[in-house]
Order: structure tokens, then C-alpha cells, then sequence
DNA sequence: CTGAAAGCGCTTACAG
DNA sequence: CTGAAAGCGCTTACAG
């Protein structure tokens, strides 16, 4: 590859093109320990030298070195967002929504996504923690379920709070939302329709969320004396591919259809959509789907998609704010890996679903 | 927010938990100097020294920290992706293929996405340069295509790389497709299938690929004598919506229907085809749909889509890699901004398009 | 081939 | 209310 010259510089010596903390005390006739007072907003600074201070900083463009206060200090303003999750829109609405919140408080974000089926992941990230002292990390599924990697972030004496975890309740601070909750409710919503004949289409089965909503589906659906018949049960495994093999089992007698398909997540729910296409089913008329995600996808696809919203902008914000407030309170404020959210979900209706 | 006490740490004491340059040194009986030249794997190392220390980081678990090493040296080891795209599938895979090449060099990447309304972007770009010193920069549209964006980042001697810039040739390294000859080619695959009256829903009028995806539709369409009437050209705005408004429009003589729509992105080929199904027009047995991008949606609608797909991860990959290389050339090798990389687009066939 | 010194741009801990 | 000194963990420039 062919590099040469940088693009031309306004500046005529781009290092000139930078003031430090030095510059800004002599320009003020300060010492440097006044002007870091000052940019950071600390007291017992006469109310005429700050002015003095703030004045010369502006007058040359003065922002202090990320990098010399972190090595100096005793934080980095830097969170790690350590992901590992095949939705493009679930990560990047997390890490829109965390990159948000820490902006407001001079942080920034590194996003260091994980190969979770790595053997050697608790090295990887031991090795990153050491190399970037980070204040705080957010683990989300499947990294925030494994043990080797909650060993390494505790390790290192990283705070950290996991998103919509699994396994291991207490162990750190976490937010989440109530999967099973939220698939009682839309079976409910379902069976409020006058659906009784529910086909249910089970999500991965090594995700802890797949059983929580296949809990909350059977619960409603027990409560209602409508528990399905093990036909209108079918396996997928959170893929478009899985769901359109889902429907092609749940569809098999084609004079005897559920009223309603409910699919674990958005994709499968698009499977099952197509193959009732292919196979002439119409929907909702003759079948109502419904997905769980609120993934884009739901909002191009005809009829647009019943299911339920993930309050994923929400998590993010809740997680950043615990590791912010954590990060400037003392270092010892008691109970950080208490602190649990609970976020709403909401049932988001489309034309998917009909009533029977 | 309640915060407490950081999860349990495995070490006694946190700092005591990472290990310095000096107690490596001190461990292999060494300067520290020398240290430093086998981390960064200098030359004029006896081969002996080299294992002694080598030996001695292993076993302290010695990772050399990013912060120090910017601070002291000419690199931060630190490259910043600069975005503000709507598209979240496209930004996932852009930063996804930088942060992999970075990875393998010893970078890490910053996400810092950006308002490309707000007034000020200018000024919020070089305070961000100014308080994070970055070895590079990435430019996505549209901000690749701002002058103040490009003035703030050339004021901050920054290189930059780019991607799929529309304005400014030859201003900057760069990394694009060729939209023009994508669009062409898909029209020629639409002849090739015998379809004469194809219309065609035009994508943003502030895009710059818009365009040149018209223009190679246009190009096409003329070389073959088929010049398209009036009537079958829409105007969009790159969503869902717009997608579906322009079906109406080219829909609207039900007796004359177009045999194929050639719509500028994905997201309104899906309105299109929301539309066909709506008003009982079979996709592709009466029309067929094209569209151009590629989105994770053409998958999981159906028929699937056939569609332009753009080489995002190989363009970030290039992006990268030039960014990395001149990082860690010389100052001034010469040129850099002279680089320009063309990445080959892929016309995929799937199922919403058929011969007439 | 190896090392002692200085310094990157800040904050910490202390003194006044 | 303000500042001089030391130090964060490295690299640079220089000396031998």
C-alpha cells in the first residue's frame, strides 16, 4: 500500500497545534496545579484567578490530555463495552445509548468485541484489562453468563455491570428486563384476542432467555386452561432458517392450524412469515404471528410485525449511569454489585396479529 | 443510584494486581530501556537478554499499558471511527472489520458517533482531537463529505482515511465502491432477463451514490434503448415509507405495470414489495424487485432480495489498513493522501427478481 | 548490545 | 486560596 504525506496541516507545526496545561498557566501567570483546579471544577480557587484561568484556556483552545490524566490519575474515562452478539441493531442501539450517557461525563467508549467460543477468552480479556486501565466494563450476553469471564473483569478489580445475565444472580450489578413477563403478557394478549390454539416456536436452548420466555408462554397459557398440545411446540434456534423450519412442522396438517404462532424472537418470527407465504397461509387472516425483539426487520416486513420491544436504549443508559456514578463516588460506596434494574418491555402492536 | 463496594478482586491489593515495566526490569536484571526494546521487539537485543526478559514478563503477567506508551511516545495506539449513519447493519460491519484489523496491530478503536446537524460538529470534532490524541481517523458519509468536518481534522494533523466519499476527490485517502457501474450492471442484469420497462425509485437527493446509482440505471437503460418514461421514475428518501409511496406512484395504472423496480437501497425495495403484497401484486411472477445494499432485511423478507451488495467489511478492512500502515511508516511518506482503494460490489441474485 | 537521564501532560499528596 | 515537588509507566535522545 502506498502512504505518504499527512494531510496538509493548517497549523504550520502540527505539534504547535496542541496547548498544554503549561501553556495555560503562564499565559494566566498561574502554576499548573491552579489551572487543573479549575478544569476540574474543583473548589477553594478564587472566583478572579478561575476567570483568569478559563479565559487563557479559551484563548488557546486548551483541552486537557485524555491520556495524561488517566496515567496521572487515578481513572481513565473509558468504558469497555465487551460484546459478542450476532444482532447488528441490538449492539449498536446498546452501544449508541452508553456512548451517550458517558459523553455527558467525559468519558468515552472502547468497544471490544469477543469471540465468546474462544478458548482462551478469560486470557484475551485479562490481557485487554491490562493494557487499558478501564473504570468500568458492560458485559452483555453470552459473555455476561460465563464464568471465565466474570473471573478475569473481577480479577483485574474492574467494576462492571452485566446486561440481561442468566446465570449467576448477586454476583454483580446488572439490568435486565422481565423476559418471562413480557411472554405471559403477549400470550395474553393473544389469548385476549380470542386465540386458544397457540403454536410456540422455542428460541436457542442454550440462551437463558429462550426458557424464560417459554415459561411465561406456558404460564398463560396454563392459567387460560389452553395448554397446547406438544405438536404446537417447535424448536428453532433464533435463526430465519430455524423459524421457516418451525412453521413447516407447526403448519404440517394444513387443515388443522394453530390461530396464532408465537415465535421467541423476531427472526424465526420472519421465518414463519415466509413459509406461510410460500405455502399460501395468509397472515393474519388465517394465522396470527408474533416475534419478541423489535428488531428492524419487523418494521419491513409485510404485514409488520406484533412483539415485543426490548427497552435496549434504556439498559444502556442504566448501565452507564451505574458505572459513572460508581466511578466518581468513593471508592468503597457499599453494595455497587447489589444494584439491579429492572427495565419495562413493551407490547408493540403491528398487523401481524388479529383478533380470531 | 445506590453504588457500593467493586466485586470482590481476586488479589489482595488491586494496583498490586498489574505489573510495570520496573518490575519486570527488576525481575530479569535488566534497565527498564531494555525491556522496552524486547516488548517492542527492537533489534539490538542479545538473543539471551531477549529470553531472560521475555521470560520475566510472561511470569509477571506484564502487559505494557496503552496510556503510558501514548503519553511517552509518538503513537496512542488509537484509531477513531467517525460516523453518524443510520443504517445500524452498516456501521457494525464498518466498525467490525476496523476494530479486527486493529486488532492484529495493537490498536484499539474509538466509536465515536456524531451529529452531523448540529452546528457545531466542527468544533466538537477538534475538541475531540484535542483531548484524545488519535494516530487516524475514519470518515463515513456523511460526514466524509463536510468541509468543516475535514478542516477540523486536518487542522488537528490527523490522517484520515474516507469511506465512499462523494465530494472532494483527491482531498484525502479514500476507500469507495463503484456505485455507478453497481447500478449499471444490475439494469443489465434486468435486460439480460428481458425486462424493457423497468422503473427505477431514486434514493436521497443529499447522497451523493443516489446519483451515481440513477446514472448507471440511466446508462444502462440507454445503451439499450429503453429509455424510461417519466412515469417510471419515482422519487424516495431512502426509507421504508418513501419505498412505499413510490410503488404507489409506479403502481398507479394497474393495467400497465412496469415489469421490474429497480429502487436505490434495500429499505425502499422492502416498501415496494410491502406495496405489491398489499394491493395483491405478486413479487416476482408479475414484478420483480431489485435493490441495492444488501441489508441484513433482504434475508429475512420474501422473496428474498436481489440485490447490489457492498463490500463494507473489505472497505473498512482497506480503511484500516491504511490508517496502520502509515502509522507506522515514516512522518512524511510521501503521498498518503494520494491513496485511493476501489473495492469490488457483489450482485446477488436471490429470489425477487425473475426472467419475464 | 545496554543503560541513565529527561520528559510526555497531567494528578496526587503535601506544604504554606 | 495557591504552588513546588514527585510520580503515573512508558519512550525518546543520547552516551558508552
Amino acid at each position: 500500500m502506498t502512504q505518504i504525506k499527512a494531510p496538509a496541516a493548517k497549523e504550520p507545526s502540527v505539534s504547535s497545534a496542541v496547548s498544554t496545561i503549561n501553556d495555560v498557566a503562564r499565559l494566566a501567570g498561574v502554576s499548573i496545579k491552579t489551572v487543573s483546579r479549575v478544569m476540574n471544577d474543583e473548589p477553594n480557587v478564587r472566583e478572579e484567578t478561575r476567570t483568569k484561568v478559563k479565559e487563557a484556556a479559551a484563548r488557546l483552545h486548551y483541552r486537557p490530555n485524555l491520556l495524561a490524566r488517566s496515567l496521572a490519575g487515578s481513572r481513565s474515562f473509558l468504558i469497555g463495552l465487551l460484546y459478542d452478539n450476532p444482532s447488528s441493531s441490538y449492539v449498536i442501539d446498546l452501544q449508541q445509548g452508553v456512548i451517550e450517557r458517558c459523553r455527558q461525563s467525559g468519558y468515552h467508549v472502547l468497544s471490544e468485541p469477543q469471540d465468546s467460543l474462544a478458548p482462551d477468552i478469560g486470557r484475551a480479556i485479562a490481557s485487554l484489562l491490562a493494557t487499558i486501565r478501564l473504570d468500568g466494563v458492560i458485559l452483555t450476553p453470552p459473555l455476561c453468563d460465563m464464568a471465565v469471564v466474570l473471573d478475569a473483569v473481577e480479577a483485574a478489580g474492574v467494576p462492571y455491570v452485566r446486561v440481561s445475565p442468566s446465570l449467576f444472580p448477586g454476583r454483580s450489578a446488572l439490568v435486565e428486563m422481565d423476559d418471562t413477563q413480557a411472554a405471559y403478557e403477549m400470550t395474553q394478549f393473544l389469548l385476549g384476542q380470542g386465540h386458544r390454539d397457540i403454536g410456540f416456536v422455542r428460541g436457542h436452548p442454550e440462551h437463558g432467555s429462550s426458557h424464560r420466555r417459554y415459561d411465561g408462554f406456558i404460564k398463560a397459557m396454563h392459567e387460560a386452561g389452553a395448554e397446547p398440545h406438544s405438536r404446537r411446540i417447535a424448536q428453532g434456534f433464533n435463526s430465519f432458517a430455524s423459524g421457516l423450519e418451525a412453521a413447516k412442522a407447526l403448519f404440517m396438517d394444513a387443515g388443522n392450524l394453530p390461530t396464532a404462532i408465537f415465535a421467541s424472537n423476531d427472526e424465526m418470527a420472519f421465518g414463519v412469515m415466509a413459509y406461510a407465504q410460500q405455502t399460501g397461509v395468509r397472515v393474519p387472516d388465517q394465522v396470527s404471528v408474533v416475534g419478541f425483539d423489535d428488531t428492524p426487520g419487523s418494521m419491513i416486513i409485510w404485514p409488520h410485525l406484533t412483539t415485543i420491544r426490548q427497552p435496549v436504549t434504556d439498559l444502556a443508559y442504566a448501565a452507564a449511569d451505574m458505572l459513572l456514578s460508581r466511578a466518581s463516588a468513593d471508592e468503597d460506596a457499599p453494595n455497587f454489585s447489589d444494584t439491579r434494574r429492572e427495565l419495562p418491555f413493551e407490547l408493540v402492536m403491528r398487523e401481524s396479529a388479529k383478533a380470531v
